[in-house]
Order: C-alpha cells, then sequence, then structure tokens
DNA sequence: GAATCTCCGACCGAAACCATCGGAGCAAAT
DNA sequence: ATTTGCTCCGATGGTTTCGGTCGGAGATTC
C-alpha cells in the first residue's frame, strides 16, 4: 500500500543522478542519454527511455538534440522540481480517492451515494500534497548513509 | 497514484459506519451485520464480507457469533483504531518502496545497487506514517459537508 | 431437529502494470 | 552524402494485483 511505482522510483532515481552529475558545473550543464543511467542504475533501458519522454513531456526535463552527444538535462533548478511535480507527471494526478477530480460531475460516486469520509480523507490528501510539494530534487541529493533500515513500522501505542 | 483501493475505502466507510452507529450507545455496542452496511453503501455484499473478515482477523472489529442476530461490532474504542492499522491490516505492510521492510537481506534491492534516494524517501514514509497513525476513525465521524471540491490539487508556484 | 442466517476460505475473470520490440526522425561525425 | 548513434513514438505480450463471485461450514433461533 501507498507503495511508488517502478516507474516512479526510476524517475526520481533519474532526477537526482541528473542533478548531482551537473552540481558543480556552472555554465554549461551536462547532458546526460538514458544508456548512461540505465546502465548506473541497473535498469531496463527501453523502460527508462519511456519515463524520461514523459518527464520531458512535462517539462521537468529537457531533452538536448537527437543524435551522438544527445540527451537529457534538467529543465530547472534542482530545487524548483518538487516530488509532486514528478509523481503527477509519470502517474497522472494523484488523490486517494476517485472522486478526488471530478470537476464536472460526480454521477461516478453514486455507489457511495452516502459518502462520509470524503472531508477528513481530503484532508489527509491534502497534507500529503503538501509534504510531497515541500520536497524537492534538492532533497534527495544528500550523503547516503550506505543502509537504513526502519524498525518499527507499526503503530507504537494506542493514542489515548 | 497514491490512490487507496477500493478494499480500503470499503474498510473505512464501515468502521466510520459502526462506530457512528454504536455511538451513544454506552451499555451494549450495537452489532451491525455486512448486509446492513453494504445496503447502506451500495458495495457488493460479498466482497465486503471479505474486508470485515480481514479486519476481524487483525481485531479491529469483533466478530459476534454466528447466526441470525450475528454480526460485527468494534473492538476497540473509535479513537483506538488508527488509519494506519487499518490500511495495514487490508493492505499488508506499508511502504513507498520493496525496500522498506526487507529487514533479513538486501538481496532483493540489487538492481539499485547505488540507490541513492533512500534516505530521503524513508523520511516522506515516515512523515505520512505519522500522518496515519495520528488520525482514527473517531477523526472521521465528523458532520459532513455535502460536497467539497479540492479545487486546486497543482503545484500553488514553485518554492524557490 | 430443521431451517435460516451468518462467517469463512477457495476460486475465477478483468485490469493495471512492467517490460519488450520495432520503426521513424534527426543531428553529428566521417 | 553517407553512416552512425541517439531520441522519440506506437504497438504488443506476459505477469501480477485487484475486484468480484461462488459454495461450504458453523451457530443460533424457532
Amino acid at each position: 500500500m501507498l507503495k511508488f511505482s517502478k516507474k516512479a522510483d526510476y524517475a526520481l532515481l533519474s532526477l537526482q543522478y541528473m542533478a548531482t552529475v551537473q552540481s558543480g558545473i556552472d555554465a554549461t550543464p551536462r547532458v546526460v542519454n538514458t544508456k548512461e543511467i540505465a546502465e548506473e542504475h541497473n535498469i531496463p533501458v527501453e523502460l527508462l527511455a519511456k519515463v524520461l519522454q514523459t518527464l520531458a513531456r512535462h517539462q521537468l526535463i529537457e531533452s538536448h538534440h537527437n543524435g551522438p552527444k544527445g540527451g537529457y538535462a534538467l529543465g530547472r533548478e534542482p530545487r524548483a522540481i518538487t516530488l509532486a511535480q514528478v509523481l503527477e507527471a509519470i502517474e497522472g494526478p494523484l488523490g486517494l480517492t476517485d472522486c478526488s477530480h471530478e470537476k464536472d460531475d460526480h454521477s461516478q460516486c453514486e455507489q457511495m451515494n452516502h459518502c462520509n469520509i470524503r472531508t477528513p480523507l481530503f484532508k489527509i490528501q491534502e497534507s500529503i500534497f503538501q509534504l510531497l510539494n515541500s520536497m524537492s530534487i534538492e532533497d534527495l541529493m544528500v550523503e547516503e548513509t550506505p543502509m537504513i533500515f526502519v524498525e518499527s513500522l507499526k503503530p507504537q501505542g494506542v493514542p489515548s
């Protein structure tokens, strides 16, 4: 539950990689191609290509001319690319429920005609959005501790 | 993306309904059966049955004797049932990535041998957990404004 | 004791997702 | 001008998850 799709993982990995690679170089942002990222992270090239295409279509990255020396580079500075933007580009509009986006009609949700949990769920949704919007690619560029295990995912005692 | 499954929706609806129904009655918690909930919210009975079974197995609700007059009731007070518990019961252990739970070995994640986004993602994950753990069934029992549309899901300007 | 109603586990089709393949277009290098 | 290597785009297949359905087992009421 709440798991990112692999495409989303690949997108985040790629963006972080591109940001790291071109950091320190001010004038000429380095162009990096699909194959390089794929080999670096050991993911299938063709699938990654599709992910990068999608990111380019949403202008999160720029495709620098075809042919040799071609490739991608970040479209903006890392800080200006939020995680919400990335996820939305890859997975489409995000929301906890189906009825989050039906601006036009709410006929879809007839099955829950007496739906009483909409409002509180929207509040949760809003909090998650805020969280994902507050973090950018820049925040992914931290020195990495090799392996961290989150031990207790279980709720530690019940709020009473 | 980030969407709840229908089973999760059904679970939350049911719990909220059971909590509402038995509120005001102090001594004898009212037992409610599957059919009643299903008809109330217009969802398939058999599927809802499975959801309730799962909830019972995780002791979020109690199954009161079979036969006529049988049914379910909340296992604890609404405040003691967090959303995280519900989701985890229905969907299994929740985490943004696959490598969130591999306590034993990390062989699974060979494909991302140079995975550099683990730590920041775990931070996001932790925040979401905290959020889902801070809200309980009780928080779902609010007076409902008939229909609310969240208008702007899009990021409103970029943090610079 | 029979009937009725419930909980419970097993089963099946549908849909989404991951991954793959082939081809077209284009710019740079030769 | 030709070749090379890369980006793009569409169509396709296999696999897993999810939504939904079915029949059986157990208990209580009449």
